[in-house]
RNA sequence: GGAGGGGUUCCCGAGCGGUCAAAGGGAGCAGACUGUAAAUCUGCCGGCUUAGCCUUCGAAGGUUCGAAUCCUUCCCCCUCCA
């Protein structure tokens, strides 16, 4: 799922979302809250009419705001009281709040509000972080129920399992969860700050309780290597702000591995970012023209940079999908790993 | 012709006797970014044999223990008046 926080995948049109070959868009409940506002999305027809998007959407609850926003939250068993970072007025969200602006927002579906915490954490706040998140997607689940998105279409539920880096807390939390009565579920809480190599025991730790009949969702995940990882531990759903936000600042995902398109060993290259590749960046410029219009500060070259970045993330995925169905995943994972070079690992 | 203002390290621009290799921007070079307070942030940015030394603030000369800063002459810019 390309990330569009605030009803936009930052610079893409719906068409270009589309043509890059995304599936379904993730969306934010605490940024939409604010701005522009749940009732006002609900006005306009709810998010697909208001974005003119007609794919799936799903919307993250304000969790990871609490812990990206942490100096600007005070936490409750109620909920949390946040300090818009816009303009200071206070918004408490709770699980049932945050329910109830999906619903207007009208996603597909819908995310429990958790408690997400930066790593590391001393056992007792990871286990209360923990157990408040179970708490509150029972909550969440039970208001999600009498709720009602704006065209009436059915919204689809899932629950967060946190339990910071803490193995036996992972699937503790991940066996009690799976009794709820929910959609799906979501690894929260990984990639926060945890050893790298900590990260895959961890989900797979979580994954081992999850039944094999509803998606698993890995939340925030990740670069092109942790996809891949990712899948071969059993998930099948994710978000990152890695090829949206890293395409604005420069960094091209290749076959090869990430490039800077602003360092000068790129000015006079002819080739394209990607031979391979089909998007209309890859079809039309050179490196030497898009470094050229980044150091010049030009729009296109974020907007080119990011559908190409989308398209390579949406390819590499449906070449995976095909590489699971004819039972190939490991072969071609390998392949890619083999070739693609990521000094930062 | 007359009156005034100014020339600072790639660019803009502070500095106005020592704490100045010289503030701050920009440009340039490199790095970071994982459910987006991000078209953001960080580092480097005269040279060298780097706790130090050398060269640099239009040019030349001078004053001073010490000058980008003061004096003299010269060379260039800009504004206003005639």
């Amino acid at each position: 799922m390309p990330v569009g926080t605030a009803g936009s995948v930052k610079g893409l049109s719906p068409a270009e979302i589309r043509a890059a070959g995304t599936q379904i868009l993730l969306a934010n409940t605490y940024h939409l809250m604010l701005r522009p506002g749940a009732d006002v999305v609900r006005e306009l027809g709810g998010l697909h009419r208001m974005m003119a998007w007609d794919g799936p959407i799903l919307t993250d609850s304000g969790g990871y705001q609490i812990m990206s926003l942490r100096d600007r939250v005070k936490i409750s068993e109620e909920g949390v009281e946040f300090r818009s970072h816009l303009d200071g007025r206070i918004e408490f969200l709770t699980p049932e709040r945050a329910m109830e602006i999906q619903a207007d927002i009208g996603s597909d579906v819908a995310v429990t509000l958790d408690h997400a915490v930066l790593l590391p954490v001393d056992p007792a706040a990871a286990r209360d972080a923990a157990e408040r998140s179970l708490r509150w997607a029972e909550r969440s689940l039970r208001r999600a129920r009498e709720c009602s998105t704006p065209t009436g279409a059915p919204q689809l539920l899932f629950a967060i399992v946190q339990g910071a880096d803490d193995r036996s807390l992972r699937r503790e939390m991940s066996e009690r969860t799976v009794a709820l009565p929910c959609d799906g579920f979501a690894i929260g809480g990984l990639s926060v700050g945890e050893a790298k190599e900590a990260t895959w025991a961890l989900v797979r730790d979580t994954n081992a309780a999850l039944p094999l009949d509803r998606p698993r969702y890995l939340m925030g995940m990740g670069t092109p290597l942790d996809l891949l990882e990712a899948v071969a531990a059993g998930v099948d759903l994710f978000d990152c702000v890695l090829p949206t936000r890293n395409a604005r600042n420069g960094m091209a995902f290749t076959l090869d591995g990430p490039l800077n398109i602003r360092n000068a060993a790129h000015s006079r290259d002819p080739r394209p970012l990607d031979p391979n590749c089909g998007c209309d960046a890859c079809v039309q410029f050179s490196r030497g023209y898009l470094r050229h219009l980044h150091q010049a500060g030009e729009i296109l070259a974020h907007r080119m940079l990011t559908l190409h970045n989308v398209t390579f993330y949406q390819t590499l995925m449906s070449t995976a999908r095909a590489a699971i169905e004819r039972d190939a995943f490991d072969e071609f994972a390998g392949a890619f790993r083999a070739r693609y070079r990521d000094r930062t690992g």
